[in-house]
DNA sequence: AATAAAATTAAACAAATGATTAAAATATTT
DNA sequence: AAATATTTTAATCATTTGTTTAATTTTATT
């Protein structure tokens, strides 16, 4: 029976602190190696309260799962959308956002990547992602500066695979390429902050964005 | 001691089909999803001799595990530290060698970063990849093109992200990538090969390589 | 062929785990 | 205050899961 956060967890329901836990369980060790138990003492309630206000395990996971993806893919459409915006802009706004939410939750890019792989698109499907990039602003801005020639590769995937990839990859890598390199926490959230600025100079370069 | 070998080169004794039944299982789905009896009927044979032979589906998984990093980092060694390539070669080779590798093997670059995660230092530290790297002819390669003033930024692990970035994210992130652009399992595979010209090209670019 | 050793199997065990139940505590309504 | 509804708890259930055991079959040795 031992509170955990009192401030925090005062002004949320028992619900909502079970769904906060379970974001934040979920989120570190997965679907497959998460315990009921774990989320009930995160949460600091009773096991079977889990059950009550949310069936199961997987209900309570697919809430969490949903909104995670959510989350992730609406900021990117947010910014994506916006008419005003040039794609030099939009590039820039990208990096930025992205690396400082992933600074705050440095779990949600494998949790998401490892989840939807594992329940192979039957995930995917729940979200109109399709349109809601396909009919971007984003992509008719990209389709113009191919045709005007101010971008060499035409296929827009490799645009948002270069661009997603080195803004999430070092996050995912980490482990890794702390044990290559040694560098240490610090030193490795300062790497990221510089390649806020790097990142679009980058994709600048190696797209060539005139 | 002489008559147990009958050169039967094409089958796998029972112990060696057990190996390739669990790499496969535990690089799909991570060693918390994975079931001893998945492993046992992949490999099609009785559950109590995944114990006979390897003790626990711990003791298992940490062979596949050791085998699969130390797979996966020796050939990145064999090409950093050949002394007569260039590092424009390298980089060529990296790509190359590495896009081809995962084409194979699609599921061991997000089993080996989950992985690690989860198991949080505890494996990086049974091989020595630091040594290996941060000897490397790569390395001083790298050093002495920054001395040069012929690549722009001077930090090597922001070369190391990028390059490996490029590679690996797509393939990590393909679900998410086909869910929002709807590419076919054929044209991804084509965007891929496409990228082992491009990604030397791009880091080139990016990097500022002369 | 007889015997010993190794490999394989079916069955079962013990712990872990998701879920449920019935009672108790708390809050709300009458 | 009494009655009712809601929330919470402790205990337990049923299944899953990693592992072991004892018996059986196959292979190797004498």
């Amino acid at each position: 029976m031992a509170a955990k956060n009192n401030e925090k967890s005062a002004e949320l329901t028992t619900e909502e602190r079970i769904k906060e836990a379970a974001r934040k369980v979920f989120h570190r060790k997965g679907f497959a190696a998460t315990r009921t138990r774990d989320i009930a003492d995160e949460a600091g309630i009773n096991l079977a309260l889990l059950n009550y206000y949310f069936r199961s395990k997987e209900k309570l996971f697919e809430i969490i799962m949903l909104e995670t993806l959510f989350g992730f893919m609406q900021s990117l459409a947010l910014i994506m959308n916006d008419e005003k915006s040039t794609l030099q802009t939009k590039v820039e706004q990208i990096a930025s956002g992205y690396i400082d939410f992933i600074i705050e939750n440095p779990n949600v890019p494998l949790f998401m990547l490892s989840e939807i792989r594992a329940n192979s698109g039957g995930l995917m499907n729940k979200l109109p992602i399709k349109q809601m990039v396909s009919n971007s602003v984003f992509l008719k801005q990209h389709r113009k500066a191919v045709e005007e020639g101010k971008i060499a590769e035409p296929h827009p995937l490799h645009f948002l695979m270069n661009l997603l990839g080195l803004i999430v990859f070092p996050f995912i890598g980490k482990p890794l390429l702390q044990g290559i390199s040694g560098v240490s926490d610090h030193q490795f959230k300062k790497l990221m902050m510089q390649r806020k600025k790097y990142i679009p100079v980058w994709i600048n370069a190696m797209m060539k964005i005139r």
